[in-house]
DNA sequence: ATAACCCTTGGACCATGGTCCAAGGTCAAG
DNA sequence: CTTGACCTTGGACCATGGTCCAAGGGTTAT
């Protein structure tokens, strides 16, 4: 198996350096070996843990949600229904979503059409809309994480759950 | 013109009073007047405000795009047009969002549909799809302001602009 | 006059996903 | 032996939109 540096498996991934030191914080990589002077030491499936990082990613998957994954992949008492679900509350999130957008996409669309371009900003029906507090009623964007409890942690490094 | 504080105006626009003096502190609100105690002092064209800002938000302007349509509004010498381009730049950034989150879902929607729940994790095609660094390419989340790109030389120099 | 609230300030802290830096160690080439 | 590319660390900083706190002063009701 070859073996190399955070330089190479930052170029083959795509990412900076930084970002691979990143997620190993955060604990989606794991401490990989260390050459006797202290590098980090690689390998093909740190490529493929990457790769799959960044395909979550770009479903839209936290890191912390990609983590879950990751652990319920490596998991031998995981069924693909604990996948499932992760997948499926994430498919809901993206329903929410296109249709709240899909909701601002029209409303624009109506007021830019309505819009007479050359009229001063008081004639403007974008104004309007906005001014009379018409406030478009659809989830908020995020939906809000419970309020954790604060108890003193000084010095405790962030890691996802 | 009747004026009251602080706490009436957070009740009357349903905001903490933490906001309005965030707001305050960047720009989006003008310092008010003050009581000879220094308590904040408003009316109802502050209310009015932050029901514009609120309404603004919930179409997903920003806070400084916020400000900018403020200062649109309150400037003699803008025309509609102003205020069009900004709504018309926000109406591009919601298409692509939601066809983004709309290829999301289908991916979603075809692998959850493709999931045998009581199999093993192995033959997930969730996991397969993700492991075979198939990967959704569609713009980005967010758009980014001009990312420097570090990418160290890693055998090949780069030039810098 | 004293409790019970309201208000003030500056600053720290939250999540999210990184990004950058300084000071220093390592390693191969010239 | 020096240079340059590469690596290490801890910690600060970025954007976004807030949220919370402590220490203190002001106002109102009993």
């Amino acid at each position: 198996m070859t073996r190399f540096k955070i330089g190479e498996l930052a170029q083959a991934a795509n990412v900076p350096r930084d970002t691979i030191r990143y997620y190993e914080r955060t604990g989606l990589l794991s401490p990989p070996e260390r050459t006797s002077s202290g590098y980090r030491l690689y390998d093909q499936s740190d490529v493929d843990r990457m790769r799959f990082i960044r395909a979550a990613q770009s479903l839209d998957f936290t890191l912390a949600e990609t983590k879950s994954l990751l652990e319920l992949k490596a998991s031998d008492h995981a069924k693909a229904s604990d996948i499932l679900a992760v997948t499926l509350a994430k498919l809901d999130q993206a329903k929410l979503k296109v249709e709240r957008l899909g909701h601002i996409r029209e409303i624009l669309q109506k007021l830019a059409d309505a819009c007479p371009q050359d009229a001063a900003t008081d004639a403007c029906p974008i104004l309007d809309f906005l001014s009379n507090g018409d406030f478009v009623e659809l989830g908020s964007k995020e939906q809000k994480t419970s309020k954790m409890e604060r108890t003193t942690t000084l010095t405790t490094r962030r890691e996802l759950t």
